[in-house]
DNA sequence: GTTACCTTTGACCAAACGGTCAATTCTATT
DNA sequence: AATAGAATTGACCGTTTGGTCAAAGGTAAC
């Protein structure tokens, strides 16, 4: 007989056993690291997080840097895939509203993602200095030039295109980041599925009211 | 001869060495708070900081949570500030246009101040939870009814108050916290008085135009 | 059941942590 | 010059930190 495929096992490279603890593990390194940054994180109560030993989970991730290093990358995932989806061809104010509401999402479904990008941001993005420099520029780059060219077609108001972004951001993130203000002034419990959809609405049309040429 | 007030060495309680210290230790903590967050920061860092022994910061300071909690009271007042002044009696527009300015300003000015208080929010806000539930929030709820009474008037357009407050406070927020990240996708260097006045234009085009009713 | 490798952990290490203390130096007032 | 109190620090303490390692326990393939 033929030497059959392992399938559980190795699937993809990795051991059942290795692909279930590595994502525990960046499961519990998330709310961690989003709780207290890099520095203020320790490896036991990660590894206490994701009902481990130390020295086990510094066997899957040979150092507190290199997990660091993997939830960041996961979270860049997440938190950047909404802008790319703007596209030029079609109507600006479906595309940024259907921007904004990808970002209310991401802000709702996952929260850490967002406070651990925000972390690395504090303390001067030390290792996503690059990226921001690279990709993320140049994604910015293409997306500025959308919005000018909608702006140069009279479908748009004439703002900053780049400003614009910068506002849509910090607004969705807020209501991740800042969620125990937002809970605390705003005199909710945890923010559900309708808070966040009454969220989505109010932030739309102050933008869009914002940035759309008035009629007539 | 009466005993004389000894004005230099102790000016209202402390003596001139000890305001000198005081304020330096301040300015070292919300540097390296404003960097690392409370428990990514550590003391002889903070010491170092200020050119200072360890015993000598802690014989100022009884504790790093005490000099913690010392420099968040300082950084509450100059961020919560701005919001106070906002005049029922006066025009939407330029308190609004004002309040956007003073916010702006202050992220110029105290970029420490926000970052430190985003550290804050970030890990759940345990030393302010309190006020961000009293005071804070009554604070809110007053100027929130200011601008539904704005509303009410026909000077503003109908939107949900709560949500342009969050806003606000999130955009001049974002390029205090997010200067890295600002930096490097504007492709600027560090950000001068002449960025800030461009950054204070752009947002409040775009958020003047989301607020304000149309014309006739 | 044997083999080979993957997984897990208790014990341990040097360094860094927040904080204390006794001893010393500096400073202001008489 | 004397003195009392303020300021400063080296040495130190117990604990926690990130990380190592040898040994033991599982697991899958033959």
């Amino acid at each position: 007989m033929a030497t059959v495929e392992p399938q559980v096992p190795r699937a993809n490279g990795k051991t059942r056993i290795q692909a279930r603890n590595e994502a525990r593990i960046m499961a519990a390194a998330e709310t961690v690291f989003a709780d207290h940054g890099f520095r203020g994180a320790t490896v036991d109560e990660i590894a206490q997080a994701a009902d481990m030993s130390k020295p086990n989970l510094l066997y899957y991730f040979k150092s507190k840097a290199a997990l660091y290093r993997a939830v960041l990358e996961h979270t860049l995932r997440i938190w950047l895939e909404p802008l790319k989806e703007i596209d030029a061809d079609k109507d600006p104010e479906t595309e940024i509203r259907n921007y904004i509401a990808r970002k209310i999402e991401a802000s709702a479904g996952h929260p850490n993602a967002s406070r651990i990008f925000a972390s690395e941001m504090l303390r001067g993005a030390p290792v996503l200095a690059d990226h921001l420099r690279g990709d993320l520029k140049s994604l910015v780059a293409r997306k500025s030039a959308v919005i000018e060219q909608w702006i140069a077609e009279g479908r748009l108001a004439p703002i900053d295109p780049i400003h614009l972004i910068f506002m849509i951001w910090a607004t969705t993130q807020h209501y991740a980041d800042f969620a125990v203000q937002v809970k605390a002034v705003w005199g909710k419990g945890d923010l559900g599925p309708k808070d966040f959809a009454q969220i989505e609405a109010a932030v739309s049309e102050i933008v869009l009211r914002g940035i759309l040429p008035r009629k007539g």
